[in-house]
DNA sequence: ACCTGAACACCGTTCAAGT
DNA sequence: ACCTGAACACCGTTCAAGT
């Protein structure tokens, strides 16, 4: 709060006007994010519509972790997220999916998204430091197979590891059966 | 760090003499919690192993939120993240997987895992708060198909949505191709 | 209705000093 | 090698006071 104060040159005690706690100034924050996502064609295909919004989701948390983090303590419901979740749950609703099965892809989908980009995020920090030189030393006889998988597990996951879980997971659904 | 010297009965600076900061303190308790995670056979059907494992994952980390909350800051690669990895990597490639996909299948899973953890944790805050109600209310007319699905939205997911996203997941691999 | 500074109750960590 | 208290540089937020 002292730090946006400074930000707007005005004293931190000035925010709490407008805003009623840190909180909701960082959802407000994220749904301002949100915004940036694109906005579904209801029509379109809803497996290359779903793609189009967690791959953007995906990469909206790289570029800015914060959201991703302020989304894994609360979920969103501010009016830039209603605003795009709307077209995104309409295109499963015609695609055939029923209400219970449409909320539990797009929350998948959603789980699967947050989680892979932690995760990359993650690893992204840990190769700063120096965390993954640590790792690979550590476990040179006792643990064989982590050893021999520390390349991979320390690599960078790249953006085309993250489509191939995607897809697994979207050619997973059936919605008109 | 002053709230466990506390517990512990001594002064805050005294733990730095046992770790370097509150960071690795935190890597140390995430890898000690680890240690409840289930001990896979290497030679069990690898489906059934990484479902028992995951499952593990989820039942920890709703159990233990700063767990997750640990694990997405950065990879943990303690004594005991290394002791569990070690047999289930193990499982994987005996199934079949050669190393890349063994990777990717297990930080799949493991970035579901976290991602649906995490947002049924964040929703259970919610629920706490009075943020779904109020979500409920926002999407009136303008946002009509959110406005149908609000009870599934934040219904509360439970073990079972979690276990059927694990399932397609674990459906589309085929290591023996 | 909006802004302010001082103060409160916290943090993690540095530093100099002890045993 | 281990522990300590004082101090530093931060936090978010309450409160009383201003316009």
């Amino acid at each position: 709060m002292r730090r946006v104060a400074q930000e707007l040159g005005c004293a931190a005690m000035s925010l709490y006007e407008h805003v009623e706690n840190k909180d909701v100034l960082l959802d407000l924050m994220a749904d301002h994010a949100i915004a940036w996502l694109p906005e579904l064609d209801p029509a379109g295909d809803w497996r290359a519509e779903m793609r189009r919004f967690f791959t953007a989701f995906h990469e909206l948390y790289l570029e800015h972790p914060a959201v991703a983090y302020v989304m894994v303590h609360r979920p969103l419901a501010g009016p830039n997220t209603l605003r795009r979740g709307e077209p995104a749950l309409q295109a499963l609703l015609r695609a055939g999916f029923d209400d219970a099965a449409a909320v539990e892809a797009f929350t998948a989908l959603g789980s699967y998204t947050v989680g892979a980009s932690l995760y990359e995020l993650a690893r992204r920090d840990a190769d700063r430091s120096g965390a993954s030189r640590r790792f690979a030393t550590l476990s040179a006889t006792d643990f064989p197979t982590v050893q021999r998988l520390a390349a991979h597990l320390t690599a960078a996951a790249g953006a085309h590891q993250f489509h191939r879980g995607l897809t697994r997971l979207l050619d997973s659904y059936d919605p008109a059966p």
